[in-house]
DNA sequence: GTCAAGATTTTTGTATACAAGATTTGCAGT
DNA sequence: ACTGCAAATCTTGTATACAAAAATCTTGAC
């Protein structure tokens, strides 16, 4: 039996939200969800706030929460963002990166590039996001680091989506080589900028992907 | 009669944790304090969600809230990134700056001057914030501004502290007129240098000052 | 005196009950 | 038919009740 519901509910109402089983703006009944998980309000209601503080869906006042999909605009504020953060945990590693830390990450690039071989473009998601990871730590800075995860972890579904466009995932791999060749080489500055454009490039890139997919892929992953 | 009792209690808890009304590790009994402030546990427990988002409260599954002070190592750390997240806005503030926006942030600049002569540190402060305020949403970019207000809202107190300290609100206006500066000129390399160090110089900064203070400083501003 | 195992008390987590605000429905009047 | 208002209904917010886990206390053996 599990611990607490709460948490469990959040994870699963999280995961529900950002695969896309929610229209933005929809308001999440208490009720029912509450029938549909076997749960009381309580545990549903402290899950809303947990969600609420993540951003997925906003609390209104005595009328309920509501789920917040992120827009065009918003996304790409958040990859701006994101590409400002990870360029600086590329700076701040480059310069207190220690030799295992190092010897991880580029285990972790080397995996990446095994999974690009195999053509298995989830394995590479997973692969990446281990590398991101392990960057973040290297940065010797936790609270950005912290920062840095959950972030990555709003953008997660939309960075996906961009893994999946033709060419991006040997261009990805590209950019890995130079960051980590920009560590290796203590090069604080090229750390930075390496990472930076490998995040904005997404964001960046954004609209031309939405307007290709056309809203659909986003609504039918659900 | 106020609406949500769950929102009075976050901020009336907020702002006892953050004055230092609770010491580091503290368990927040629910009891007591649900007396304390005439309401039930429910409304409670679901501030203390809200608190744990925002990081001033661990939630420990099955054994309570407990408060949690950031030390000075993590102090440093919120203090790095917040040096980023304002230079970058001063970057894109640079770049994107409206002739009224730009007025504006004259205005609070100035108005920071009037306070300064005055000698009135708190009326600093205030308009000091509005100024940060300003330039958050000067950056075009309102993700941005959200996180920074976010961050600049945990670190208030201590920013506050730092404003104390002989020397520092002539060296703090000077930096405003170097800022200013840039962004008038639509220098974003430069706005973003005077930012990022106008903040990381608190950080840096932090241990001396705690040294001085020597822990009593915190601990009596109950 | 110390330690361990079991009983007792607290305390958290969840369900349910109730109060009050928001929404919808129905009806009267024009 | 349409508007305005009031009653009924629904929904959120809060209090209370109860279950289960953790902490504490008791007791007994060594």
């Amino acid at each position: 039996m599990e611990q607490r519901r709460a948490d469990n509910i959040r994870q699963t109402l999280e995961q529900l939200i950002i695969t896309g089983a929610f229209a933005d703006g929809e308001r999440l009944d208490e009720i029912r969800l509450s029938q549909r998980f076997s749960v009381s309000r309580t545990p549903l209601r402290e899950a809303f706030q947990m969600l609420a503080a993540s951003g997925l869906v906003e609390l209104v006042p005595r009328r309920g929460a509501y789920v917040r999909h992120p827009g065009i605009v918003e996304l790409v504020e958040m990859f701006e963002v994101m590409a400002e953060l990870e360029g600086m945990c590329g700076r701040l590693a480059a310069r207190r990166l220690t030799d295992d830390a190092l010897n991880e990450i580029k285990q972790a690039a080397s995996d990446c590039e095994t999974a690009l071989e195999s053509g298995d473009s989830d394995a590479y998601y997973d692969e990446n996001e281990r590398l991101h990871n392990l960057l973040y730590a290297a940065s010797g800075n936790s609270f950005l680091a912290a920062e840095a995860r959950k972030l990555q972890r709003r953008l997660q579904p939309f960075r996906r989506m961009q893994l999946r466009v033709r060419g991006r995932l040997m261009q990805s791999m590209d950019e890995h080589r130079a960051i980590v060749a920009a560590l290796e080489n203590g090069d604080a500055e090229a750390a930075e900028r390496e990472l930076r454009s490998h995040i904005a490039v997404q964001g960046e890139k954004f609209n031309d992907l939405m307007a290709h997919y056309n809203q659909s892929k986003l609504k039918r992953a659900v």
